[in-house]
DNA sequence: CTTAGCACTCAACATGCCCAAGTGCTAACA
DNA sequence: TGTTAGCACTTGGGCATGTTGAGTGCTAAG
């Protein structure tokens, strides 16, 4: 029994699987690739790769189709990345040039991937634990209310409503301004719980409680930026994937737009910095997914955000992770700047 | 032929159908529902209704089943608005209380909706047609590039980078946005386009390629900020309802995806200003949504953003309803302020 | 206008049968 | 020792056939 060959044939039926959407037999196998054996043969190494836990039947005479563990086997030592063709390098070209805005750059990437994947695109926003507080703002929209508005060095922009408490000026809120920001400014966001404090207690005695609202307002809006948010599209592609309904589709959107969910989920795989991860099956910490896959990998600065995609266990993984890697690519070129 | 009793006969398909998913047969309604007659005569009235195209037999030995026709006469001239129970108002109650900013208001009552209604639930943000501007900010990022600010009396933040052209320091920027500001400070978003040209012409020379790059950007920050934009929550519920498959899921994923088709479609729908409007089936003007009911009202400040649910045509409309006018009054009530 | 009765239709279900695909095993072979 | 041919065995899927029950439309009487 040779090794290679047993691989070989593990590969032949994850790409036929993957093809088909049914199990595969010993005799289909033999015909369409030409492994130089008899169909007799195969049937042996089937029966070792089942004991192995690699494949199996899903009834006793029908063909195999391959396990959690067959595809992890598959992704980790047998499958090469496909390379993109070029009409695909080119959509990811003339799609991802020409635009500044981070927002709207995800936004076109994750379109993309989910075209390119037919699966659903996910995709964390640029991690902002390192960003540096840019500015703020504070403007008056009534007697007593002011919208706070943070702007990290990121390009990131949040804004939030308080209520003052008391009634409040304009020139109150220019002195106080000044005061938080040469108090703050340049600071990481995840310094400004500690570095509030001593501000609001340099401020006027007049204007203590304001002061302690707006640094309030200030670390909640900081907070909600060090927070996690993605974005994604073609769930649609997930109905297709449906129709032949190995994978029930209402726990994955319920995952989907618990956003927490799929932030923990990205967070959790990509240990590794460079390459392409995948987490399978039964792997992925949330039941709702245990019949989907997730293909992902970093971008940005640190390849600290991640960006994905996620559809049914029996999806084509060369390609998936082609074009993940690729995309990822380019949107960390493109933010580069 | 009693016209009163055919609605009567009416209403009971409808009840039954949303309730069973099943076609509803003369004897199981005289059964279900005590009208005074027998089954036959029941028989004569659905044969009526039939011919007037109000409900339809799948195949010819089975029950009937409302068509779009039969659901719009059956909101429009049978059904109540169903009373909230005391639970679903506490539920109201509780969850959209204690929260000032109008983005995690209206993610909270989209997920209310959702869950009070069992189908997908669609905010529209509050419209900023007739928001003025309150304030704009040039943030410097880099020697050429600057981050554009523009806030609106709504309270709506945008934000984008563009790039300069050339070099340009803190100080240009400070007055230039001092120039920027006194032309058009408190002025309406819709006005932005005409009011930036003089105030570009009236910079000093030197900066008139700066001015105008920032001018195009804050065009574009009003334009988009007139966008509408819209939020929504509850799409695995979808799934659910997709378990008797009358309503394919993928079109109706890609429709809600497609923001602007549902934008178009909350705006084209609900004319009356007061009431909750019904769109049923092929009334939707997009096809993807042939099998789909959205029922939607208006809500804060002249009525003019929406909210609403998208479900199957098979909907309990009654409680839909309630469900939707109730969490609208609750809205405007919490952004009143 | 209502009702009972009746003949008719048809999807859904069940039953039985056959076939093709696929398996595991054994014995022969290189 | 690994490979192969052959064979008996399993089983889901397709098909023809029959049965049932819910439901209809129609007619004639109340």
């Amino acid at each position: 029994m040779s090794e290679p060959r047993k691989l070989e044939v593990l590969r032949a039926i994850v790409e036929d699987y993957v093809h088909s959407r049914e199990p595969v037999g010993s005799k289909a196998l033999v015909e369409r690739h030409h492994l130089g054996v008899s169909s007799a043969t195969i049937r042996n190494d089937m029966a070792l790769l089942e004991e192995e836990g690699l494949i199996a039947a899903p009834h006793t005479s029908a063909g195999r189709i391959p396990t959690d563990k067959g595809y992890r086997l598959f992704v980790d030592r047998i499958s090469a990345v496909k390379p993109l063709s070029a009409a695909e390098r080119r959509a990811i070209h003339s799609l991802l040039e020409g635009s500044d805005d981070v927002e709207d750059i995800l936004e076109r990437t994750v379109r993309l991937l989910s075209q390119l994947t037919n699966q659903v695109a996910v995709v964390q926003y640029p991690h902002s634990n390192r960003a540096k507080l840019r500015h703020i703002e504070f403007v008056l929209l009534a007697p007593r209310q002011v919208l706070v508005v943070l702007i990290a060095d990121s390009g990131k922009v949040e804004q939030r409503v308080v209520d003052a408490g008391t009634d409040v000026s304009d020139e109150d809120l220019t002195l106080l301004r000044g005061r938080f920001l040469s108090g703050i400014s340049g600071a990481p966001l995840a310094h400004l719980p500690q570095l509030l404090a001593p501000v609001v207690a340099l401020c006027p005695p007049s204007l203590q409680g304001t002061a302690a609202v707006l640094a309030r307002g200030l670390d909640k809006l900081a907070e909600s930026t060090r927070d996690e948010r993605m974005m994604m599209a073609g769930t649609a592609n997930l109905a297709r994937s449906n129709v032949d309904f190995a994978l029930s589709i209402g726990p994955v959107l319920e995952a989907l737009e618990e956003q927490v969910v799929m932030l923990r989920l990205l967070s959790e795989m990509a240990e590794d910095p460079r390459g392409v991860t995948v987490s399978i099956g039964r792997e992925n910490p949330y039941d709702g997914l245990s019949e989907a896959s997730v293909v992902a990998t970093g971008y940005g600065p640190g390849a600290a955000a991640k960006i994905g995609i996620l559809g049914p266990t029996r999806m084509d993984y060369p390609s998936s992770m082609a074009a993940v890697r690729a995309v990822a690519r380019y949107l960390s070129r493109i933010l580069g700047n």
